[in-house]
DNA sequence: ATGTCATGTAATATATAGTTTACAATATTG
DNA sequence: CAATATTGTAAACTATATATTACATGACAT
């Protein structure tokens, strides 16, 4: 469950504990989520994207060589 | 929590236990999710997005009147 | 009319996302 | 070095996503 979050947290110059503080969420939650060590929710996903100013895509979806579906688009 | 899964779905000529099936949950939670009563977990949101050929910004992003951060971008 | 098929929805149960508290480890800075 | 800020992580708890079973309804054939 690869993500940018970190990155995306960083360039904003955000500490984990003012990202959790803005998305409404522990500082422990966004580290796990950052370390890809957790499912975060849809909602919980948006609010980090509102957060440091990223969509969806950018933020999660895996380009690398991660298990995308063969048959994609 | 709208999004255009259903939309997706019937594009690609999909039921919903098939889009159940494909994505390994149950019609229940399928139907949920169209209707915008839950709030699914990344994982799924990406299972669903493989499955209908869609990325997380076609399938979740809310553009319309929704509670987007004025700041965004 | 009757028989499927696709969908909506409820009740109860289970798995897991997220919290709380707490401590350790690693920067970072004076 | 010491002091402080930032992050990693663990255990026990709570909230909620998802499963299971079940019933109801509308569409659309036959």
């Amino acid at each position: 469950m690869m993500n940018s979050v970190k990155h995306a947290r960083m360039e904003r110059g955000m500490t984990q504990v003012q990202l959790a503080e803005k998305t409404g969420v522990t500082r422990q939650t966004v580290s796990l989520i950052e370390k890809g060590k957790y499912n975060p929710t849809l909602k919980l996903c948006l609010s980090i994207c509102y957060a440091v100013g990223k969509s969806l895509d950018q933020l999660f979806w895996v380009n690398e060589g991660e298990k995308r579906e063969e048959n994609y688009r």
